[in-house]
DNA sequence: TTAATCATGCCAGTAGTTGTCATGTTTATT
DNA sequence: AATAAACATGACAACTACTGGCATGATTAA
C-alpha cells in the first residue's frame, strides 16, 4: 500500500480515536513504532493539530474534532456550497457560524482566480431576501442543543403579560420569515406551544428528560391537521385570483375558471380565520366571501371598529 | 518534492487547462515525458475523468469541470454544509440542484456512522420553513445565467392583463417568501421593474448587452431610498408594540416607552402606505394613526368598502 | 512518408521508506 | 531510587518505489 493511502488511513484512525499511543497504531497497521513516529510527524506537518504527552501514560492527542478523509470537489460543487451559504446570509445568529466561515475560507482559498470571480459575481446577482436581521437570537444554539440532547429546560420568557418562567421540553427549532420559532412541550399547560427563540430571555437550568415527545417533522405534520373544520367559499376576480395565488396559505385552494376569475371552495381550520381575514380585507371587492358567516362577521366587526376609531370629519 | 504533492500540482494544472500534451506538462514541471505518462495514469486511476486522443495533434483532455485540490474538513464543518443545504430544502427549483446532491453524497459517504446519525438528527430537529414549494420556477437558472452573462432577453410574461412580450435586461434574482423575483430593466418602459420568475412563460431570445446597469446589491439599496417621503405617526398599545416589532417593515421604527406602550414617528415612502395599511387595519384599536391623513383615508375607504359589500342583515 | 502524439515495456540509477538498534528524555508507579 | 512506559531522534542497511532514457508500437494529421 502506498504511503499516502496509509497516511490517510492513520489520519482517520487517530482523529477518531483522539488519544492513542504509537504502539496502538503500530499494532493496528502492522508497521514498526519508528515508522509510526515518522508518520505522525508527517501528519503534524500537514497541519493536523496533534500533541504528545511524555512519560508513562503519555501518548498522542488530536486536538481538532474529527477529520474527514480528503474530498475532491469540482468547481461547480464548491460554488453550490457558496450558494447555499448565501441563503443563510440574512440570518443573524446561526448554530454553525464559525464552521461556515472556516469552510468558506478553505474553499475560497483553493479556488482559482476565475472561479473566485464567479463566486463574487454570484453574490451580486443572487440573494435570498429575508427580513429581520435585526433581531438577536443568542440562545438559538443552546435550545437546539437541548432539543438534540433530549433535555428539558426552565426558561425566562417574554410573553404578552411580561416575563414569565416556563418549564418546557423543546421539540426543535425552525426559521420562518427571518425569525426562529421553537415548538416545545409546556409542562405546566401540558401541551405543545410555539415559542419565539428571540423572546427567550435566559435559560435557568436544564435537566435530563425521560418522556418521549414527537419530533419536529411529526409536529409539523400534526399542525396541518384540522382541529375545527369550517367551510370556506369565496368568489375571486382575476386580480383576486392573482393575489391569492401568491399567498402561501391560499394558493393551493384556488380554482381558476376559464375566464380567469376563480373561487375558493375548501375546508379550513376555524383557527385560521383570524389570520385569513386580513387577506380578504386587503382584497376588498376582488374577493366576495360567501361562507362562512364567521369570516364575514370578523371582517365587518373590524371594519366597524376602524370607522369608529377614525370618525368622518372632512 | 514528494510525489503526492507533485501529482496534486499536476491535477490542478491539467484540470485548469482541460486539453494538453504530455510534453507541455513535462516542460512545466521539469520532469520527463515518461513520468508524465505515468502520472496521468495515476490520476486516471484516482478517478479523474481524462481521455487521450491518439496521433498528431492528439493529446489529453480532462472531462469534468475543474477540480479543487483535496480539502480536509472537520466533521463539524461537514455538518455545517448539511445545515446550509437544509435551508434550501423548501425551494423547489434551484440553480445548483445536481451539485448539491453530489456534494451531499460525497460528504455523507465519508462521514463515520456516528456523524451520519448527527446529520440525520439535525434534519429532524431543525427546519427552515418556507411556503410554496408548489410553484414551479423552471426558468430560474436561465434568467440567472442571462444576468451573470450580462445579456438582454425577450420574454413572454404573464401579467395582470394577460400574456405580454417584454424586452428586458435582468439585474439579478432573489428569493423571498418562497418565490423568486427578478428586478430587470424594461426597455419599453425605460425603468427597472420587478418580475416574478415563475410568471415568465418562456424566453424567446437573448442578445448581448452593451449598456451598464446597476447590480442587484445596488438595486436593493436604491429600493430603500424614499421617493415620496411622508410623515408616519402612530400610537401603539403594548400589544401594538409587540406586533409591530414582529413586522419586518416596522420593527426598526417603533419606539417603546417605559410603560410598555409605544409609538412610531418616522419618515416613510408614500408608496408604502397601501402596503402598511393592512397591518394597521389588523391591529385595529391597538394602533391609533395620528398622521398621515392619507393613511387614515385609505383605511377608512377600505372599511367602508367592506361594509358596503357585506350589508348588515342579522 | 513523416512528424507528432499516446502507450507500454525494460533497465539501471536514484530517491525515498522501512525496520532495527541505540540513546535520550520525561513521567507515573512501585 | 528504581523501573516501566511512553515520546524523540539519529544512524544505517535493506528494501521499495520512482525516475529518466531508450526502444518499440500504434494512431493520426499534414
Amino acid at each position: 500500500m502506498s504511503k499516502a493511502k496509509r497516511l490517510l488511513d492513520i489520519l482517520v484512525f487517530v482523529s477518531a480515536k483522539k488519544k492513542f499511543t504509537a504502539q496502538e497504531v503500530a499494532d493496528e497497521f502492522n508497521i514498526s513504532i519508528r515508522t509510526v513516529h515518522r508518520y505522525i510527524l508527517d501528519l503534524s506537518d500537514m497541519g493536523l493539530p496533534i500533541y504528545a504527552e511524555q512519560g508513562r501514560n503519555g501518548g498522542y492527542t488530536v486536538l481538532s474534532s474529527r477529520l474527514l478523509p480528503p474530498i475532491l470537489f469540482t468547481e461547480d460543487e464548491a460554488v453550490s456550497i457558496f450558494f447555499a451559504f448565501q441563503s443563510l446570509h440574512y440570518y443573524r445568529d446561526l448554530p454553525f457560524n464559525t464552521e461556515i466561515k472556516s469552510v468558506s475560507q478553505k474553499l475560497y482559498s483553493s479556488l482559482q482566480e476565475e472561479a473566485k470571480q464567479k463566486v463574487d459575481k454570484l453574490q451580486s446577482y443572487i440573494a435570498f431576501w429575508n427580513p429581520k436581521r435585526a433581531i438577536e437570537t443568542p440562545l438559538l444554539k443552546a435550545v437546539l442543543e437541548a432539543a438534540i440532547e433530549n433535555k428539558n429546560l426552565h426558561i425566562h420568557y417574554e410573553s404578552k403579560s411580561g416575563t414569565t418562567t416556563k418549564h418546557i421540553h423543546p421539540i426543535g427549532a425552525y426559521a420562518h420569515d427571518g425569525l426562529w420559532y421553537m415548538p416545545a412541550f409546556d409542562f405546566t399547560k401540558q401541551k405543545i406551544l410555539l415559542f419565539r427563540v428571540d423572546r427567550i430571555i435566559s435559560i435557568i437550568e436544564s435537566e435530563e428528560n425521560q418522556e418521549v415527545f414527537v419530533n419536529l417533522q411529526e409536529w409539523f405534520s400534526s399542525e396541518y391537521e384540522l382541529k375545527q373544520p369550517i367551510h370556506l367559499n369565496v368568489l375571486l376576480s382575476r386580480e383576486g385570483v392573482r393575489q391569492c395565488k401568491s399567498d402561501p396559505n391560499l394558493e393551493d385552494l384556488v380554482t381558476i375558471k376559464e375566464d380567469g376569475t376563480g373561487f375558493i371552495d375548501a375546508i379550513i381550520d376555524k383557527g385560521e380565520l383570524n389570520f385569513i381575514s386580513s387577506i380578504f380585507y386587503r382584497l376588498g371587492m376582488h374577493a366576495q366571501i360567501v361562507e362562512p358567516k364567521e369570516l364575514i362577521n370578523i371582517i365587518r366587526q373590524q371594519a366597524k371598529g376602524i370607522l369608529s376609531m377614525y370618525p368622518e370629519n372632512d
